[in-house]
DNA sequence: TTAGTACTGAAAACGGTTTTCATTTGCCCG
DNA sequence: CGGGCAAATGAAAACCGTTTTCAGTACTAA
């Protein structure tokens, strides 16, 4: 993986060339220190209450796929019409569980799907190239804060 | 489960009464007969090729969160921005492998997840509710036919 | 400096989904 | 046999995250 310094010349024809341009850097700043996923409005809104000329909601975007092209960050889908993102080693990935009550959420340390592979390309003769796994429910905490009586969510 | 028919008098204040309406009917036929997912769109156009005043649009909308509340029907997102739906035994659920090539799918016959929830309980002190998982690749046919020039998607 | 290309931002477009609201439907009960 | 009501319905508008457009800017190479 070659990550380079913006404005080199590329011949790529994409919305953008795959090179950190300075809004992507910044980009790259916000999720470096946040351990929490982040949507594109989330980390929009950061840079706006830290940078003198913050970069447009549009250039987020932009700089997010550059990102996600890299393995920089990977974009988790947890089907609420809303992607997240976070930093993770390049080329890796992991998943969550994610706390349906208090939101947050841990990764996991290992990917249960790779495991599968073998698998599921043995049994099914289907090469696995991707997938979507996020697991929900209630982390410790809520689960003793629901305890008591049986309300809330 | 308690599926009844429409119009008996209920209390819930939802925003629709997890009854089999006539549209919700309407639906589930179409679901009944289809192998693939399809989405609410894919649904719509279906009544409107058959019946004669078919539901419109939002009544689909409608109907599919009736029917995935009452366990008939399950939701599937693929991070696409289009949710799909199929039926499912009451309260049952699986998980697909989809091919990105022909865009077909196949049912998984076992959950991988729910296998693997005791040791997640046991290991996070998370109370697994739900998940998300779908595994994305390429088909067998699929694969034969990129095979001779590494061309295509 | 100049030319060329990538980057950027504002606004508009997009597309699936949800909401609004007025109308219709069908059951209950007098 | 209606009248009354709550639920269901549809058309249109609102929503909302994301993408596209397009004109202006910034950077790099030469």
């Amino acid at each position: 993986m070659n990550v380079q310094s913006s404005h080199g010349h590329s011949h790529s024809k994409g919305p953008q060339s795959l090179r950190l341009t300075k809004g992507a850097k910044k980009v790259l700043e916000v999720l470096e220190r946040t351990d929490e996923l982040s949507s594109a409005q989330d980390i929009h809104s950061a840079l706006r209450n830290e940078e003198d000329s913050p970069p447009g909601l549009t250039t987020v975007y932009r700089s997010l796929e550059s990102l996600v092209q890299l393995g920089l960050v990977q974009s988790v889908d947890f089907g609420d019409g809303e992607r997240r993102y976070e930093m993770v080693k390049p080329g890796e990935h992991h998943h969550h569980l994610v706390c349906e009550k208090c939101r947050n959420s841990v990764h996991l340390d290992q990917c249960l799907v790779q495991q599968l592979e073998e698998s599921i390309q043995a049994k099914y003769k289907f090469e696995v190239r991707g997938h979507i796994l996020e697991i929900f429910g209630l982390c410790e905490q809520c689960q003793q804060a629901m305890a008591p009586a049986g309300k809330n969510q």
